[in-house]
DNA sequence: TATGAATGAGGCTTCATTCAT
DNA sequence: TATGAATGAAGCCTCATTCAT
């Protein structure tokens, strides 16, 4: 079970079509990169094109305006993290070892894609509220799946059991959240994955029975 | 001291005859309600003008720019928030408990202005690169101020002497924005004040000695 | 003698072939459903491709481009009252009994296909001026049958034979026009060829000896 | 009485006074001159604009959107023919005369304004179905001033008093815009208004009783 | 013949900023 | 100081047409 069945849920065949097709990656693509060497607010839907290699009008035969290439991006990159955890999730390891996992790959999987991080971390935030609620949906997927590492760790006595759960997941994400930024925000001065055995310690010392 | 004492290094006598005129304060005051009930890229000049009860034109007799209205939103908001902070600061208690009032103050603060909260939380980070780096530039006067609380709670023995300052900073103010930002997305439905002790125990409990 | 001997002075063999090929009638029968059914502005080629069942690119080998085809639909279907009036011209019957039939049957043909009643009164004057200028070439095949009638009806004593054939034949054409046309806007609301007789004593009024 | 009278009731104080400042006029007429001189769908609002002499953006202070333009051009034109209209209705000649001072005015009106002629018969009537209904609903008052004069004929025993009054009226304006239309595409060649007692004269006798 | 994916030109509208009064 | 009318740059999207298959 991964995302894509979880997807297929929702989404129709066309959709599932489009998406495979090259054309609708190389866009998403091109759209990180811009996105992130222009700034939100400079990512014209041509300098989009221009960086996919197709024309203007190839977009909207992929994507429905500009707001869904922003949503695409998201919930595409995104994708990767829920798969990862997903895969995360099935190891048989304690809580705390899932949580360093978690933290461990998410870290690493931005750390590999620079372009990715400005656009998760700084550029994304910038789209209006609309587009944010939709990132948010994507969010809640892998928050969902945060919360089943957390609610084990309770189960197994590894964890406090009288924590606040929606607390502790907004310590996780929030610490998490706020060290990636500030790492992307000093220009991937120092490494981002060295970082997360120190993160890791820090939560669970929060979290712990 | 107070805030002003800092901002003398940095802005020339003019502008602070400006911000003492009371059209300064109307229009910041003006910027933030409609900036929280319209959102951030509905929130014309014109509207925030008319909002003021002044013409277009005059918001230029105070403010150089858009953008400067937006940062000195901020600049302004954040100075009460700093000005807290140095007050419990000079307070003789232990480093937990500064850390708690502190926590409580930022919650209390944005607990009474649901337009301010609206406003940091989710619009003003809509705002671009280079807005966004100014209101940061802000932001680091507290989180210098916070970082003085950690560095006495570790030489009081208070603190886990091992702590990654940087780190803990960031699970520290990662925890309060999360938990704020998720309470301004529910639409105020309970109340944040409450959980301050909550988030306070868990941060706690994860930085102590 | 028929409307083909008629085209024949202006089309090359080429296009005659076409014409007589399905397709040809296919798309142009398309074309009159979805101009009716999504107005002038909303009849895309892709459209009227769809609605005939063939590919975009397929209209090209049949058309030489979109005006070319709007041209078409009025040279076709106007084609079917040229060949009526034709009819009617040949009857041995009174000038004002030929009138009759004409107004009767122009109004029957278009209360017989309310999509080209809708096409023709209402869509196709929303082309350009020059798609209009050609669709007036056609048109005037139309005015030089009727002349005909206004003719012949003063050079048998029925007519006034001091009329001004140009002003009678405004006359003519204005009324049944304006009456189809608000018919048309009514939503065909009342019986057109109920009206056809009015229209004739009306009309043979004001133009008889 | 005049139309201003009759738009106060419509018309909120501020169109009013939008209406009443030159640069609404200037744009109108800059309007026409552009709509009539590259044809309604090559009438940009940057054309309008640069023929107004004003800016882009300037329009937009005096019109909602270009269908606001166009709406306008209509309502402020077809306001000189009602008023016309309205003066001839308060004469005291008999309805025929009346009929007859009417489409010598209109086809004076137009006669001295070709830009107009041109707007109004052909160009304007390639708008979409929306404007075309807005400017249909503009027409209607004329329609109805124009209906005064046919009932008052009826009542006069001046003309047929079993005529159908629709059928009459479009006979009227059928005929009268069927000649304007024809004059227009024939490029002015000759004079309208001398055409006008010929068009009164063939009309009156479809009509008189 | 037939397809349909790809192309790319073109225009309405918004809104931060200016400047004459 | 204060005004607010005027400015004009800038970008998303549509759709007729082409052309490789």
């Amino acid at each position: 079970m991964n995302r894509h069945s979880y997807f297929h849920i929702f989404l129709g065949g066309d959709e599932l079509v489009k998406k495979d097709k090259p054309k609708y990656k190389q866009i998403v693509d091109a759209a990180v990169i811009v996105i992130a060497e222009n700034g939100y607010h400079q990512a014209q839907v041509s300098k989009i094109a221009k960086q996919a290699g197709v024309a203007d009008g190839t977009i909207y035969l992929y994507f429905k305006n500009k707001e869904d290439i922003l949503i695409s991006v998201f919930q595409e990159k995104m994708g990767m993290f829920v798969e990862k955890l997903e895969h995360i999730l099935t190891k048989e390891v304690s809580a705390s070892e899932k949580l360093r996992l978690m933290i461990e790959s998410h870290f690493g999987l931005l750390s590999g894609d620079l372009h990715l991080a400005i656009v998760t971390q700084l550029e994304l935030r910038q789209s209006n509220h609309e587009i944010r609620m939709k990132i948010n949906g994507v969010l809640r997927e892998y928050l969902l799946q945060m919360d089943k590492i957390l609610v084990k760790g309770m189960e197994d006595g590894e964890f406090d059991k009288d924590m606040d759960i929606r607390l502790a997941r907004q310590m996780v994400f929030g610490t998490m959240d706020e060290t990636i930024t500030t790492w992307v925000m000093n220009d991937h001065k120092y490494d981002l994955v060295d970082l997360a055995p120190k993160v890791h310690r820090l939560l669970m010392k929060g979290m712990r029975a």
